[in-house]
DNA sequence: CAGGAAAGCCAAAGCGCTTTGGAAGACTCT
DNA sequence: AGAGTCTTCCAAAGCGCTTTGGCTTTCCTG
């Protein structure tokens, strides 16, 4: 059933049909039910490839994904997928992922813009004058960056979390507690959230006279064995820190792993706090010793970002606006005063 | 630049200009050339909405994504997309998710294929007489199961990995190892890999006589916290198993955190052997005691399914045949022989 | 050298929708 | 009553590609 043959058992022309399906006011209101109810009855569906021909419009949203043997895809990605998807699902978006070589994203960027094959597109994991970011601002196709670039002299729309604010709090939270000697296992450290988490635990410790090490920060791919791996060479060293705050709960596990094996326990000899994204199939008050963290759900952003893409898309949204959530900082076991 | 504007400024007709470009034979190998060159010079991509409308091929394959606040994706999905969009990146094939209400997946699954919105479509996480294989089937778009379904009176394309075979393998090392009390900490048994497992399982106990208690066996969603529910339930009860198989290494973290609970340890006091997936970011041999595993790379698994789409699509693939792979059974410090 | 086959090209008809540029009729106003 | 204004609808022109059917021209073959 398509247009031609519906406007046809309507005696109606093809344009009025498709403008009263498609809320035009030049038709008459008693033809537009008409046309709409038999439109229903006979479950006609607009031939989405006719009308994205046509006009442009895709209703898809779209996502490079950066692949490669040796790329792996960041766990978080599921959980903003789950927030993403479900409020996608209510706007009859789809989402398309468009894989790409890691090293050469600009390509398919242009790519999906130059074949108009989705109608926004969001960024995730930028790092501070992200390639990626100036590309499609200047493609000019609608998008929202999940995180932050930083150092354009164009403004852009991103939702964010405070990742500055929230590891001050941390570690003026360990500050407080006595602890002199921080340390900060992080995630890679090109990318503006570990940035802001790292100036967040430095503004704290300032503010007491206290510096952050070099050798009391680390710059991982946030795995469980980068988590224990840190782990050993901070604790082993000679000024090893009593405190440590951590980029995700999937190093924790590492973390944890490696006072153990220390023979050191949590929180007697080491204070720790990590960054809750939070997860349904890891949680930081199930660790053995309920965990200390930063938390922000990912899900959500992924919902707030979909739903600034479906605003964007339909013209609601305009400009640059940038959006920065506060974290909330949930103090369990893991944490108490400085050993000694 | 569009094809009429190329092939004008070659004094060629459109048609022979796109024949030239897409292969086919009724063209002058010079003309050809002349084509190819001056649509490279040009940077000529051909319009994919306008080649959907002509052709009805997308270039991409479906997935339909089962959404909802309640309903969390499985974080494997991640790691089956690292697989899948590596190879479909290298054959310029797109993934579109299509956003569906996990209680209504069906009324997407139409839609899809109704709009011609993609080439071919994957089914993951199946369950015996899975609704969505049936209808796929009859709506006759390609497709792969990722698993298995079963109890049609139709054959269907799939790759699974012999699920029933590693617990098999599994189960009988720890009879061998001289368990008597086994128990398994199983996925959702609504799904195929599920059931598997635990007949995988129960073969493996039956060949020495032994059967698998009722008390002894819990199907739940792969969260670490249900790991470690399960453990304490079926260790605190009178004929605690003294050894488990785990669907999931996220499980098995729970598994180890209960064990510790109750002060035992492993293997001395139990024995564990988990599924492995593979994920880059948590590895069995990094586990306090080093875990054994059923291993099978789900990332393959991915690039698998992704190639056999690529396949289908093009008509190389036809015919409804089945894979399965193997699993390996890879032991760790986690298994010994049964205490006492 | 005639006749048929093959090679190489083209014009035009789709694919199914949206949108432009009217046109006809009804209605209002002076 | 004539002029202007809405209201309501339509024919047709795109959107940019593929593909059908046919038309020349060239190449064999007997």
């Amino acid at each position: 059933m398509n247009l031609k043959q519906l406007s046809h058992m309507l005696s109606l022309s093809q344009t009025t049909v498709s403008r009263a399906l498609n809320g035009y006011p030049e038709v008459n209101e008693e033809t537009r039910r008409r046309v709409m109810d038999a439109a229903k009855r006979h479950g006609y569906r607009p031939n989405p490839s006719a009308r994205r021909l046509a006009t442009g419009k895709t209703g898809m949203i779209g996502y490079v994904l950066p692949t490669g043997t040796s790329v792996d895809i960041d766990p978080h990605f599921v959980e903003f997928l789950s927030g993403l998807g479900d409020y996608a699902r209510s706007h009859e978006l789809d989402l398309v992922l468009s894989p790409a070589d890691a090293d050469d994203q600009e390509t398919t960027y242009r790519r999906i813009v130059a074949n108009r094959q989705v109608d926004a597109v969001y960024i995730s994991s930028p790092r501070p004058a992200d390639r990626r970011v100036a590309l499609v601002n200047t493609l000019g196709i609608p998008f929202i960056v999940h995180g932050r670039s930083e150092g354009f002299d164009f403004d852009y729309p991103f939702t964010d979390i405070d990742n500055e604010g929230a590891f001050h709090e941390a570690a003026r939270l360990l500050v407080q507690l006595g602890h002199r000697r921080l340390a900060l296992i992080n995630g890679d450290d090109r990318e503006t959230f570990a940035i802001h988490r790292e100036s967040g635990v430095r503004r704290a410790l300032a503010a007491s006279g206290l510096t952050l090490g070099e050798r009391h920060v680390c710059s991982v791919v946030m795995t469980e064995e980068n988590g224990y791996r840190a782990t050993r060479r901070l604790l082993e060293q000679s000024d090893a820190p009593t405190a440590i705050a951590c980029s995700s709960l999937i190093m924790a596990l590492g973390v944890v792993r490696a006072v153990r094996d220390l023979g050191l326990t949590i929180p007697g000899d080491l204070s720790l706090i990590a960054h809750d994204d939070v997860f349904p199939w890891l949680k930081p008050e199930n660790f053995s010793v309920p965990l200390s963290t930063t938390r922000s759900s990912i899900r959500m952003a992924g919902a707030r970002i979909a739903e600034r893409l479906a605003a964007r898309i339909s013209g609601l949204e305009e400009g640059a606006r940038g959006e920065v959530w506060p974290v909330d900082l949930v103090v369990r076991g893991s944490v108490a005063g400085a050993p000694g």
